[in-house]
DNA sequence: GCCACAAACGACACCGGTGTCTACCATGGT
DNA sequence: ACCATGGTAGACACCGGTGTCGTTTGTGGC
């Protein structure tokens, strides 16, 4: 029984009013006597009736789409962001789309192509595209309304909402200091990045602090991948004067580091202090439970929605919100052993 | 410079033609010379036009979007999912709206809602809903065409894309049977879902071919999380006559039993063999790295969305399809230890 | 009783495309 | 010279809502 939603002409057929003012009801615009609106809401609920969604697209010129793009390799991360977008958007009646980036270069082109194609609303840019200078320079400037998540850039006139992880890195790192660690080592992303820069501050800011340093040849940068956390952190621990504590910049690469320090015969926490970033899944499923660093993903996609949805093309709209984060403790960080 | 994308009236004021033929060229009909297409093409060309997907939607009562609804904790396989969908949709103009099952109960009232707001043009059913016998029932004889992935009850006439995992358990039990191992244990999900229910026959047929059986003591049911196969592998190794190797139902699960061996010292491969399924990231991140079962998930993702694209509401579109699944030998089976 | 005024509501055009039908023209066969 | 034919193109309604403006009705003040 193929159903057919019933339009607004068959609403105001059996109310026996104009459609404009069956429009009116669904808007919560006034006009309407109390009586007509509760008896026309009363007929829209008798026969399910839901407004089209295509012909209130095309009236409003809005499609109440919104576009999430990504080209993370963290998967529960961008989950996490959808569920955020989608939980704050469906409230105001908005969907939202995802696109994840295929192309390696022309990363900007793929994006308009994307927004024209789908038409939607507005557009919500993930780390890492939201840290790319070349393409946000790309996506300034075009029609709709656009706001980053994470993305360190100030220069350009564009929102970002994004969390502290300088901060939390320092704590991190001021843990290990007070754990007695002496040798710390870092493996970052690709080292012009946003994230790493950042991360890697951090850990100079608490070394700073107790008159520490960090060598040279105690950091290392991979691509936020198992492997390549696997590879920088042989490197780190087959070196002469091996590190005893390792901050990776995120959890992917600390798994690598675990493997490696397994390989190695290297035990954890005991001989071998490891933290990530992220609180992804891996980090609870590591053995021993991996020290971390939890954003707050969800609540951040939420504002990143409720900023496009309040855009106004006639004011400025750039907004720059920082969250705190969490430094997750659990059982990968422990006392360096006695030399 | 918020540059706005001319309409169709505008394209064809410039070519000084009516607007249907510029509709004619922008889908393909016929009724237009070469000429006039050509100089039209170009006039498009020039000024980037777009034709409205606002519009477009509806003229054609139909949104182009297709609606991905997913309650699966594992990410990588919704992602995966989700690119397949992507590539296949974007390249027939296309987009993929996710939605994330929030209500435990009530699951089908909130995919009802949501294509009726959402619009869109068909349903992607992945599992475990696609699996649920009463989710399914309540979305029967709706107006939008659905495919399920997975999803195993032949009852319902509703198009399924499934891959053997049956046969896939059969083979990873054998192999393990070759090695000569003959304590198998088996970690399962809800003991009545499909994937659960398909997996274990594998392993008995695998268990009958050799004249062996697999004892109730030996069957567990997690619910697919890590924790849950953390627990029955705890359950299992300290047994008095613990098995000798575990199948588990998912990757997930099968590093829970890697951290519950870790904690009782039991060696793996050497003292213990695992599987899992799913080849997620964590499969190859465990170490020593796990055997598995990859799924052609892109491939099946790709096939359902061209069923939904070229369905046919005239017709019975009834259509099963069946995948092969590729078992991937890694490192995590060996020869059980010598009694 | 008259006018001013606000509230309630409808008529109608419009958003930017597509489907249907008709008009026009060139061509070819007889 | 005539008509049938097919290819090209435009007019117009329509998809299902929303914006604008005009009309009707009821109310209050004087």
């Amino acid at each position: 029984m193929p159903k057919i939603n019933p339009t607004i002409n068959e609403i105001a057929r059996l109310a026996g009013v104009s459609k404009k003012s069956i429009s009116r009801v669904i808007n919560d615009e006034q006009g309407v006597s109390e009586d007509t609106r509760s008896r026309i809401k009363r007929i829209m609920e008798e026969v399910g009736y839901e407004p089209s969604r295509r012909a209130r697209a095309l009236a409003n010129s809005r499609s109440f789409l919104l576009g999430l793009v990504y080209n993370n390799a963290n998967s529960s991360y961008v989950l996490d962001l959808l569920a955020g977008c989608q939980a704050t958007g469906n409230a105001q009646g908005y969907e939202i789309v995802m696109h994840s980036i295929s192309e390696e270069d022309n990363v900007a082109q793929e994006i308009i192509r994307f927004m024209r194609r789908s038409g939607c609303d507005g557009l919500i840019l993930t780390p890492p595209v939201s840290e790319s200078t070349s393409v946000l320079a790309a996506l300034l400037g075009h029609e709709w309304p656009m706001v980053r998540i994470a993305g360190d850039n100030a220069d350009f006139q564009l929102s970002q909402i994004k969390y502290n992880d300088r901060t939390a890195s320092l704590t991190l790192a001021s843990e290990l200091i007070r754990l007695g660690h002496r040798q710390i080592a870092f493996i970052g992303g690709p080292n012009q990045a946003g994230p790493t820069l950042r991360r890697l501050a951090g850990v100079h800011d608490a070394l700073a602090l107790h008159g520490l340093a960090l060598g040279h040849q105690s950091i290392r940068y991979g691509d936020f991948t198992f492997e390549s956390g696997r590879e920088m952190a042989m490197e780190l621990l087959t070196q002469p004067n091996r590190p005893t504590a390792i901050i990776c910049a995120n959890d992917e690469m600390a798994a690598g580091s675990y493997q490696s320090a397994a390989t190695l015969g290297i035990a954890i926490p005991t001989e071998l202090s490891v933290s990530g970033f992220d609180d992804s899944p891996v980090a609870s499923h590591l053995w021993p439970q991996l020290t971390t660093v939890r954003q707050p993903v969800q609540d951040m996609a939420a504002e990143a929605v409720l900023q496009l949805i309040n855009f106004d093309h006639l004011k400025s709209n750039l907004i720059i919100k920082q969250y705190e984060a969490e430094v997750v403790f659990r059982n990968s960080m422990a006392p360096p052993p006695e030399i």
